[in-house]
Formats: C-alpha cells, sequence, structure tokens
DNA sequence: CCCTGATTCGC
DNA sequence: GCGAATCAGG
C-alpha cells in the first residue's frame, strides 16, 4: 500500500457522506475512517458542498447525545443489529493467535467493571467500542469506558488493540525484575 | 472542560 | 484539494 490509507478515495469519501448524513459529528467520522482529524472531515464535508446535514430531531450542534431506553424488565427489548445498519460499525479488531488470545481474554475479564457495558444506542464517540459478545444477540455489548480522545478504545482495550504481536509478554516480565 | 461545526490560509 | 490553526459557540 503506497498511501497509509490517510487520503480520500472514493470508498472513504462515500463513508464520510453516509456518517455525516447519518449524523455523526466530525470527530467522530474522523475516529472511524482514522488517519484523519476532525477538521480534515470538516474540510471535505465543506469541499464536498454538505453542510448542514438533515434537520431532523438535531437540537442545535453537537453530536446526537444516547437516549435513555426504557424497557419492560418482563419484556427486554431485544436489539436488532439489521435496525441500526446504518450507524456505527464497530472496527472489530484483529484475533491474535491463541496465545495473545488466552491472555486477552484473561485480562479482559478482570479489568472490565460490567457497570460500564452499553448497548449501541448508549455508545457514544468518547466510550471504548470493544465488541463483547455475539453481535447477533439481543446480549450484545460494547465496553463504553472512556475512550482515548480520538480512538475507539479505552486504555486498557487499545493496549491490546495495538499491541505488536511481537514480544510484549517476555518485555513485561523482564522488566520488573 | 468536554465537545460541536465554520472559516481562513499556507501548503 | 487539503487540513492545521483558529474562530465561534453549546
Amino acid at each position: 500500500m503506497t498511501d497509509a490509507g490517510a487520503t480520500w478515495t472514493d470508498e472513504r469519501v462515500e463513508l464520510l457522506k453516509r456518517l455525516w448524513t447519518d449524523g455523526l459529528s466530525a470527530s467522530q467520522i474522523a475516529a472511524e475512517l482514522g488517519n484523519v482529524t476532525r477538521n480534515a472531515v470538516i474540510g471535505k464535508v465543506h469541499r464536498l458542498g454538505l453542510s448542514g446535514r438533515a434537520k431532523d430531531a438535531k437540537p442545535t450542534t453537537a453530536a446526537p447525545r444516547a437516549r435513555k431506553v426504557t424497557r419492560a424488565p418482563s419484556a427486554p427489548t431485544p436489539i436488532a443489529p439489521q435496525a441500526h445498519s446504518n450507524v456505527v460499525l464497530a472496527p472489530i479488531p484483529l484475533q491474535p493467535a491463541r496465545e495473545e488470545r488466552e491472555v486477552m481474554v484473561e485480562e479482559e475479564d478482570v479489568a472490565i467493571p460490567m457497570s460500564e457495558r452499553v448497548t449501541i444506542m448508549d455508545l457514544r464517540e468518547s466510550m471504548c467500542r470493544w465488541p463483547m459478545g455475539d453481535p447477533t444477540k439481543p446480549e450484545f455489548r460494547f465496553c463504553g469506558a472512556r475512550s482515548i480522545t480520538g480512538l475507539p478504545y479505552c486504555t486498557h482495550h487499545a493496549r491490546i488493540a495495538y499491541q505488536p504481536v511481537t514480544d510484549r509478554k517476555r518485555e513485561r516480565k523482564l522488566a520488573r525484575a
């Protein structure tokens, strides 16, 4: 790949258009595209002639805050994935090789407070999008912890997601001597 | 302080 | 055309 993805290809422009029309904020889109800042996104949006998108149930500025969804305890509303096909798509992290996976699951289980897990409806750009569980099931959740600004994951999951596949385990052990 | 989009202007 | 810096605001 000669270009590191930091160029406006047709695909990226299409995604940009779709996300912008869907009401996502520039920074959300930037984080989703990767390798671009929110300024770049805004600049491109204006150059494309898209500004002020649909005036649909939008307050004034800012992204649509997560809505609180009330559901009856006896009849939990399943979250249908197909119903939100044009909303935020969670980037599925690369699945590490078996050795890494053991470590990953281990740490994940320990470090994540269940109380912070959120559904896609409550997911915000500033929240960790680490997918948990089967996306086809209603129980599917995201980590939801505070994400690093500009990254889709919290510090914990960013570590896991972006870990170089090289010797980090040995490094850790050797470092504590 | 967190965030939003809008504009300018050097590249 | 591009986007960082800046501006103006919630």
